[in-house]
DNA sequence: ATGAAAGCGCTAACAT
DNA sequence: ATGTTAGCGCTTTCAT
């Protein structure tokens, strides 16, 4: 038998525990408690014992199991989105974040990549964890099975969207209102044909977008024209098809509205080689909208603001405050750079 | 005392447990735990029963409670980076998120903001959660503390920069060689006097790439004056104040290198308005580099192959691969679109 | 096929 | 000032 036999052989070392650290130091379980939560009526002498024993077995305390002892909440609460990598949705999970952290609560993110399963896995997953609160981006789907979570205490926030089949607070941006400016923005530019690009028709602010463009259209005694829409997933080739369509025919639009950065970004890029320069609003703000050739109007949303109010309701809910279930809209701000002010 | 005296007083109410359920399904505990894990050995009879009781009461797991039990992994890891905001790191949690979903692990994340205490805050938190693994962008300061964490079985990958004081699997991108290529392709061009802006010079990315402007210049037999370098946190009068110097004197720049997207950014937007047009390289590509005025040249990183690399190093650490430390450098890849491309 | 008892790592309640 | 006991919700082991 080799001379380094007693070298430990299991693949993952067990981790110390207080009472390996009770052992080492010589003293009982609850001493080690206390020097480890920093509680009173531990003795210099005893505390530096117990504080040497936690250096030599690099002990940390298994929060795990203390929350399982103590019963109480996690501190952590799950965000569940679309996309981390969508700029709207990074900006608003930094706030998120900042707030779960000003609360000492720790935060687990979760794509949905806009699949209502996933959706679902991911925050059921996390109720599992029993984390605290649970704020989503919620897919076009029912969400009852969300109510026994609700029901046994977990705060429920939804964001961006409502929640279908559960009342809970809920952050919205004004869609409604962010179109209505644009439109009537393009309508003041003197156009009458004007096109919308928008998302996948089963995503509420797509819907909600759209439907606020064709009222406005025909508020304003507009027939719309079905070839000046198009929706779906902003690709390339779909976004080409649509522009096609559009600005071709004896009645091409003038002005375009995009739905979202997504589709405003991939409709740029397919305008940029075209001899055509409709008007053009994009919804939601993007990086560099100033900066390019012809620098975006856009309908700024405020995805940190966003972020930081459904963050702070669902602390609120947390800290059981029993207010009624709110709906707070965040207003948009068209912001005019010069895409969305030629004339036809 | 009124009639409805036994309602729940509790503002959080108790979440039904498996003894619950089996207190309402009349069977034993181990039997719940059975149907709830779909074990076999239970008849058709008795699992509807458990399953009537589990959907009456709500009932979900505690995977708190049956980790601790197994003593086992926890299928989570921890993700701490900069910030989630920035479209280099949220491309990067993406990546890293969708392997750890496809290795059915969550994702907890977290930001450091480039400080130090909150990083090991962060860091230690989620150990003291029991991640499995942890995947750092590392502040410049000793890591030593995590050495305890690193022996206790938790993986930890480093990405971005190294971690000092500690010996991980790192991915890096190819700082040197990416400055050294946009150093070479602006004095093809004729330049000579070239300015660098970079990040804060503490932080190792910025270091290595002024380190290598510093060097690729003086290979060419080229002095550097200190007036074209400036080092600092990307804010607009910082920025200001360096591109005043760099343009004006005997000696202005005729080309500048950006250390990293927001420099970039910020340089452009300073530029926008002075009449000089040095030529431009950044580091980092950045969405509608290709759609500005003058297309900008960038030197590409790719974040989403960083964050899945690194990403899938700790899945083998974890899997308990021992293989040695790794260091893998990611090339970048100089993409020419304009601006890069001046004379002098 | 089902259940009783022990125990994961920790803390609360109660000794001493 | 320090230690002992019980138990959080679950799984494991071992009976029945």
């Amino acid at each position: 038998m080799p001379a380094n036999a007693e070298q430990p052989i299991s693949p993952t070392p067990a981790r110390p525990t207080m009472k390996d650290v009770a052992a080492t130091a010589g003293v009982g379980l609850k001493t080690v408690s206390r020097v480890v939560n920093g509680e009173h009526g531990v003795s210099e002498e005893t505390s530096a014992k117990v504080l040497a024993a936690i250096q030599e077995l690099g002990f940390r305390r298994n929060d795990g199991a203390r929350l399982l002892r103590q019963g109480a909440r996690t501190s952590s609460v799950g965000l569940v989105l679309e996309d981390l990598a969508d700029p709207f949705y990074s900006s608003l999970s930094r706030a998120v974040e900042d707030v779960a952290r000003a609360h000492g609560s720790l935060l687990l993110t979760g794509s949905s990549a806009e699949d209502a399963t996933r959706e679902r896995d991911v925050a059921l997953d996390f109720c599992a964890r029993r984390v605290d609160g649970l704020i989503v981006v919620p897919t076009s789907v029912d969400h009852g099975y969300l109510a026994p979570e609700l029901a046994a205490g977990t705060a429920v926030v939804s964001v961006d969207r409502p929640m279908p089949g559960l009342e809970v607070d809920t952050v919205l941006a004004d869609n409604r209102g962010g179109i209505a400016d644009a439109v009537g923005h393009l309508l003041r530019q003197g156009h009458r044909r004007i096109g919308f690009i928008g998302d996948a028709p089963d995503i509420f602010t797509a819907a909600e977008r759209l439907a606020a463009y064709r009222e406005t259209m025909a508020s304003a005694g507009l027939a719309v024209d079905e070839t000046w829409i198009a929706m779906g997933k902003p690709d390339p080739i779909g976004i080409r098809f649509a522009l096609d369509a559009m600005l071709s025919g004896p009645a091409p639009v003038t002005a375009l509205i995009c739905g979202n950065n997504r589709t405003t970004v991939a409709a740029l890029r397919d305008l940029a080689p075209r001899p055509e320069r409709p008007a053009l609003i994009g919804f939601d703000d993007f990086e560099l909208a100033d900066m390019l050739p012809v620098p975006v109007t856009v309908v700024a949303q405020d995805p940190a603001l966003m972020g930081r109010m459904a963050a702070e309701l669902l602390f609120r809910r947390m800290r059981g405050e029993q207010a009624q279930v709110q709906r707070i809209v965040v207003p948009t701000r068209l912001i005019p750079r010069g895409s969305g002010e030629h004339q036809p």
